[in-house]
DNA sequence: ATAAATGTTCAAGTCAACTTGAAGTCAAGG
DNA sequence: CCTTGACTTCAAGTTGACTTGAACATTTAT
């Protein structure tokens, strides 16, 4: 039912509209058809939208949201194919997981040390989470 | 004691040379004094790329880390200031852990489609997942 | 002694993810 | 009618994090 522009789409997915020509341009998103030579999207598009964030922020690159949205959906490759793909993936994303946690208790920890013995403080929190 | 080249350092923090003297370049790492104009290192500098590389891979931009390992080691700024910019990075690494989580069990239910089902199994997933 | 390996600087190139700018189209409001 | 504003394409510019290449010096292995 509900058709919007392209500023009206990228307002709500705060974005710009030169960012959704782009994932068009490759092949993130499908063109949409046209009124009068301008964009027409449905409301669908802000489903596919709020995935390709997710994942962005999640550390994914367009490339790979490209790829797992257009090997999973059509489901072109032979099963397994994404399968294997969507492994290797949670597996970085629990990499990343550990990194993030790692960081996290380093800062925690900085944050603890009092202003005069910063110093020292540093040196050990840093021998610490190097251990 | 233990002094490095900077093809010795590199491959301990599996990192390029060129990577180490642009490091230097931006001020991320100090100069390390020279033997017949040659970098040598000391061991402190592992110490400082480690925390470097789980600071990048935990997100954070080159300029951020340098200005944290800057502000903070030296103390310059007048206490709360680092203060507040670590508790803000700290808010900024919680929300990419909630972007992680998220990604991971829309990524792990994908994972228990079955195949012939798949494209109803998706749609079904990508509902629950904006919910 | 000479050739290969490693080092140096500096400028320019690369890739991702967009943005910006130029030049043009088109419907609507004053 | 004609200007404003939202849209179009296409090419070029931007930022971050490096890498690569040229031109040259020094060190190490044969």
């Amino acid at each position: 039912m509900a058709e919007f522009t392209i500023s009206q789409v990228a307002r709500q997915a705060d974005l710009r509209p030169s960012a959704l020509r782009y994932y068009e341009e490759i092949g993130l998103l499908s063109m949409p058809k046209r009124v009068n030579g301008r964009r027409r999207y449905d409301a669908s598009v802000l489903q596919r939208l709020a995935v390709i964030q997710t994942a962005q922020r999640a550390g994914f690159t367009l490339d790979e949201i490209r790829i797992l949205l257009n090997e999973i959906l059509p489901s072109s490759a032979p099963q397994s194919q994404w399968h294997t793909l969507v492994q290797r993936k949670l597996a970085e994303l629990n990499t990343t997981l550990l990194h993030i946690e790692k960081m996290k208790s380093l800062l925690e920890d900085v944050m603890r040390c009092e202003d005069d013995a910063l110093a020292d403080c540093i040196f050990v929190t840093g021998q610490k989470h190097l251990a």
